[in-house]
DNA sequence: TTCTAATTGTGAAATTTACCACAATGAGGT
DNA sequence: ACCTCATTGTGGTAAATTTCACAATTAGAA
């Protein structure tokens, strides 16, 4: 259908995606391939080429309708319908997650939250999430119709339990765990790995002469 | 010093390390490039010339020693020393850091945390830190010669607060508000933004005959 | 010592990504 | 209807990054 997409292209999508959202909230009708750029130190012909991949969104001497572009990127993201999500692990990155508003706002809901422990099983988190037992998870995984795992577990575990949510049908990972894992390749795994951002600005703190 | 770095190395470092860190734990001595390029699905070659950049670390026909590496690593990457971080701002992101293991074990250390919410304040976290008031967190700063602020404040107070901690001295931020901010170029800002990373895998999932 | 097998370090090629420059287009004014 | 100004969409080029390919080196065996 469409030509071949850098990867960078993706991101700076939900990128835009984000800033056209504000925009809109703040009552602009249109915007300008320079003044997106402006706002995210981004270069207007780069912003013009990423959206020109998928079609010609803008309006020559006009700019871009800011409703329309954000629902055209909404399509192309694909939230522009719901995900099914359930979270694996009630740890402090699991817990934090399971009412984290960005998420919510942008598609995703939050399903469910899944742990072995039996200390945490049964809590509610912010009255609104109950944490439920880890055995249970293909018969929630199945009849919630989740679609999107984000794995919190510990590193050890972290391949054994992915291994069985790809059983039970999940297509999607975000994985926080720092390890790489092994999945089929119509598995998708986006990687979160906070602490590299910690040791990245570190070393451009070292290196800042460079 | 060095020849210029491509951007990309910083981060890659930061997973070699990784490795190297749990292949000591087991025992390895040494490792080759195309033995970690199996673990991490890179290229052998990749990882010659990413370390190549900085030295020659490694033995022909042998491979590279593990401890030595990885001690290397840590000088490139900054984190042989310790790095003083404050969270400004005790949402559920801050307070899911305060005492992430992840941090801690690599050479960052959570020096407070601080909010501006009344109720907030007092409260401890884990049993171990307590959130401080933000109108005391130039004297936190530059009492407990904080170096990294990790800054997870609502959107539009971002800008505000990093302009404080700016003053207050600090040279680094991780950013896990979702907006682009504006620094001095000698203030480094690594941003974290966890919502991308869902929006990228729904646009893998969605796009994935590509 | 000499041979063999393993593996690095690195210039050069290939690929990917970003950027530029400009023709094409549309809106608004005269 | 025509001119002017702003701005897009895009082919081509430049820059950045990855990958290849191979000489150089080391360890160990014969």
């Amino acid at each position: 259908m469409f030509e071949k997409i850098p990867k960078p292209v993706a991101r700076r999508l939900a990128i835009y995606y984000r800033v056209l959202k504000e925009q809109s909230k703040n009552g602009a009708e249109t915007i300008s391939s320079s003044s997106l750029g402006r706002m995210l130190d981004l270069k207007p012909s780069q912003i013009r080429k990423d959206l020109s991949y998928f079609g010609g969104f803008g309006k020559r001497g006009t700019g871009y309708n800011v409703i329309d572009l954000m629902k055209s990127i909404e399509k192309i993201l694909g939230i522009d319908k719901r995900w099914n999500v359930l979270i694996i692990g009630a740890g402090k990155i699991g817990r934090a997650l399971a009412n984290y508003p960005g998420l919510i706002q942008d598609g995703f809901t939050i399903k469910g939250i899944v742990d072995v422990s039996e200390k945490k099983i049964g809590k509610t988190i912010d009255e609104h999430l109950t944490i439920e037992d880890v055995a249970e998870m293909e018969k929630i995984i199945r009849e919630r119709k989740i679609e999107i795992g984000v794995l919190c577990v510990p590193s050890d575990v972290a391949q054994k339990v992915l291994n069985s949510v790809i059983q039970y049908g999940i297509k999607g990972i975000v994985n926080f765990v720092p390890k790489r894992l092994k999945a089929p390749k119509d598995v998708m795994i986006e990687d979160v790995q906070i602490s590299l951002s910690f040791k990245a600005l570190s070393f451009r703190m070292v290196n800042s002469e460079r």
